[in-house]
DNA sequence: ATACAATATTGAGTCCAGTCAGTTTAATTC
DNA sequence: GAATTAAACTGACTGGACTCAATATTGTAT
């Protein structure tokens, strides 16, 4: 038996092609209009396939902006990991890895906050729901790595810091009465919180 | 001019009338089979009123649900507020408020998380989203007050700690990976984050 | 009382996410 | 390469939240 699996057949690719179809069709128009002003049947028209088709590649219009929004999100990680190595002021690291997450979410705040949603109340047996809970993971462990670097004794275990780090920068973005905040302020806003919590 | 208005005429009357038919309707049905399995079609049929009608009294599904929980919530947090004042030990006070209002969430779950949801996504010019808010708002003063009481030197301020208090109940209350955790298992959760916060 | 204005009510209708029975297309078998 | 099976696709349809033009009710002025 051959490591490489056998070629995809037709069907293997005319699925993968829809799906690309479908991702780069929401993506534009979520983009322009914001997902609450977009409907599936735009974006089934837009992709070239059947109104029923769409759903059989996201189960939900929520799935559909997670699957848009994760690559997005995982690159804003990534960055932030780099960067925040290259800083040795804890506080400051995790906001190296904060920041750009926050400006992830914000690129548009209606789409931001419908993702926050989706993410929290979307159906967690959906792959791509899963796949943004796995981000959100990725986002604690990065933090907690941090925050284990230079320990001083007495300090909470890193797991549960990173966890409030992350409610958070959950409610901080996904408050209402934060959605008029431009980025820095909340940034600010989400720094302070912070740095009360990792206060040696 | 007399200090008290005049006393209100049939059309008052009416209106209040109705308003509680619809409260009382809605909380049955609510209570009996969880927000999502009731029409807003049974709820104006139960409190005899047009399907229009309900609308003029709550403006989404949402604020009906707001409308019917917000006074426990309310009342949860006044329980908290008074059994706090006999707690000397700073996080456990905190907890005396915290735990009240979780057992008001986790009456039912599904209505917990949606009413969570609401009052982060809704509407914030609603008046029964602006009420819930406002019951956050004294939650947080409430948390912060006992901070206040004994506070160390080098403490961060009250009102942000609250606030991060308040980000860990949310999350922790919402989050899907905890719909599973019993009662005493979500507030010890949110104990262990909370007491990490205010270590001293 | 009568006319008029203001407010409240109403249910048929709209909009849209999501479904499903029927059809098409690809893979497999002989 | 025909027949058979399995998988993917489709759009007419459904259910349900919410709207709005038409109607009814209450209050007020004469």
């Amino acid at each position: 038996m051959p490591v490489t699996s056998k070629p995809p057949g037709r069907r293997e690719r005319n699925k993968q092609e829809k799906l690309d179809r479908i991702t780069a069709a929401a993506a534009e128009l979520f983009a322009k209009y914001g997902v609450e002003d977009v409907t599936t049947q735009q974006i089934a028209d837009k992709a070239d396939i059947g109104t029923g088709t769409l759903f059989l590649y996201a189960k939900t219009k929520g799935e559909l902006l997670l699957l848009v929004q994760n690559t997005n999100y995982a690159e804003a990680l990534e960055r932030g990991r780099a960067h925040a190595e290259t800083i040795k002021d804890p506080l400051d690291a995790v906001m190296s890895i904060v920041r750009p997450i926050v400006e992830c979410n914000r690129t548009q705040i209606d789409n931001g906050r419908y993702y926050l949603r989706e993410m929290v109340f979307g159906d967690p047996t959906e792959p791509h729901h899963n796949a943004a809970l796995s981000i959100v993971g990725q986002t604690e462990e990065a933090v907690a790595a941090i925050l284990d670097r230079e320990r001083p004794p007495g300090t909470g275990d890193p797991a549960t810091t990173a966890r409030i780090v992350s409610a958070i920068m959950f409610v901080s973005m996904a408050a209402s009465g934060n959605a008029g905040l431009d980025l820095e302020a909340l940034v600010q806003n989400i720094r302070k919180q912070i740095s009360l919590l990792i206060r040696r």
